[in-house]
DNA sequence: CTTCATAATTATCTTTTGTTAATCAGACCC
DNA sequence: GGGTCTGATTAACAAAAGATAATTATGAAG
């Protein structure tokens, strides 16, 4: 089941909104399991859903010009996932969202989750929340990738992300902090011949 | 006087809403001027005050731990510029914004902002658009910064925004590309003798 | 256990970047 | 004009990253 407590630290929800009125949004949406390899969202797709992630991890990826998968990002537990261009903009999604592990998902279109709001006031103020959130580490990845060095930066993945460098392998990991992933290898040798 | 066509094409705003709906915030916005160096919001700030800019050039820059002084960013005419970290988390600002040319803005308070769009529900489609406009170029910078070479970076910077080399300095184009000054010379140079 | 596929590491070499310092160029003031 | 300040370029060197290929895990499938 959904971990409202959790939830609640996540989406910044207030006291003000109980169990019941989150359990208008997670009751009428459809529980989905993805096994690893599984499309939640191909590019050039047109879904609108919007997922929340209950377990599982999930990993955006786009096609380069030589051809090759480069991983933009990943998503796991709690958090909500979905093709931004599709949903803000109308446009066909351009990124290939792809279950790494077995995922659980909650997800409806976002009409209907537009719909549902507009019939309960009471959430109402977290409409702007995801987006909000989404921003903010938005704006911090673009800083961590122009102020920081390559090594500076995986440093900072896994302080920020321990797990995840368990999780995810150290190609897509590569991606995300945009280097190669040879030169994660060094990265992680120079590391550890330094805390020596 | 602002240019009310070219606020459409920017702004995607519908034939529904004609000048004199959105003559209501401009009214209400303070007409202020800002000479090179001079400051619209300083790090640390709690304002809240929302500019759009109808004349010049901003630059967002971050202090680093060596104490220099990192542009991250440039807004200019058109533009919408605001702490996004003070509106939307009521945290301090954490950038400096600051004028590089002569400077005309239009500004009010975010919570001002707000009561207007409460009182005219023909604006209230507006009020996502910007978060929403902010969001499209965030990832859309990520990705240039994850899938490009700094020299990729710098020929679609040219691309993207032609004039912006001539109004910039190298210092703050480099800062912005995520490479160094010195580097931004050898990639001009390597483009200017590639191109013969 | 062996085989096969994929990922990670290592090695080698080339290219690029960072760093520091020197030089050059332009703007501005006296 | 000369002097000063700042920014851009260049030079020289060290450090790091990219590219490619070979080697070494690792893990799944038979």
């Amino acid at each position: 089941m959904i971990d409202f407590e959790k939830l609640r630290k996540v989406y910044k929800i207030s006291k003000a909104l109980n169990v019941k009125d989150v359990m208008v949004l997670v009751n009428a949406a459809k529980k989905k399991q993805y096994e690893p390899g599984d499309f939640l969202i191909k590019e050039g797709s047109m879904s609108r859903e919007v997922f929340f992630i209950n377990k599982g991890l999930i990993r955006v990826f786009a096609i380069n010009d030589k051809g090759e998968e480069i991983t933009t990002g990943v998503r796991y537990e709690d958090q909500m996932i979905t093709s931004p261009n599709t949903v803000l903009f109308d446009q066909p999604a351009q990124y290939y969202f792809q279950a790494i592990e077995r995922t659980e998902t909650y997800s409806m279109d976002y009409e209907k989750i537009q719909n549902i709001m507009k019939e309960n006031p009471k959430l109402e103020p977290y409409r702007k929340i995801v987006l909000q959130v989404l921003l903010k580490q938005a704006y911090k990845r673009i800083d961590t990738l122009i102020l920081l060095t390559p090594e500076e930066r995986y440093i900072k993945f896994v302080e920020d992300y321990p797990e995840l460098q368990y999780r995810l392998h150290g190609k897509y990991i590569a991606n995300i902090l945009g280097i190669t992933p040879v030169s994660l290898s060094r990265i992680r040798k120079r590391i550890a011949t330094k805390k020596k």
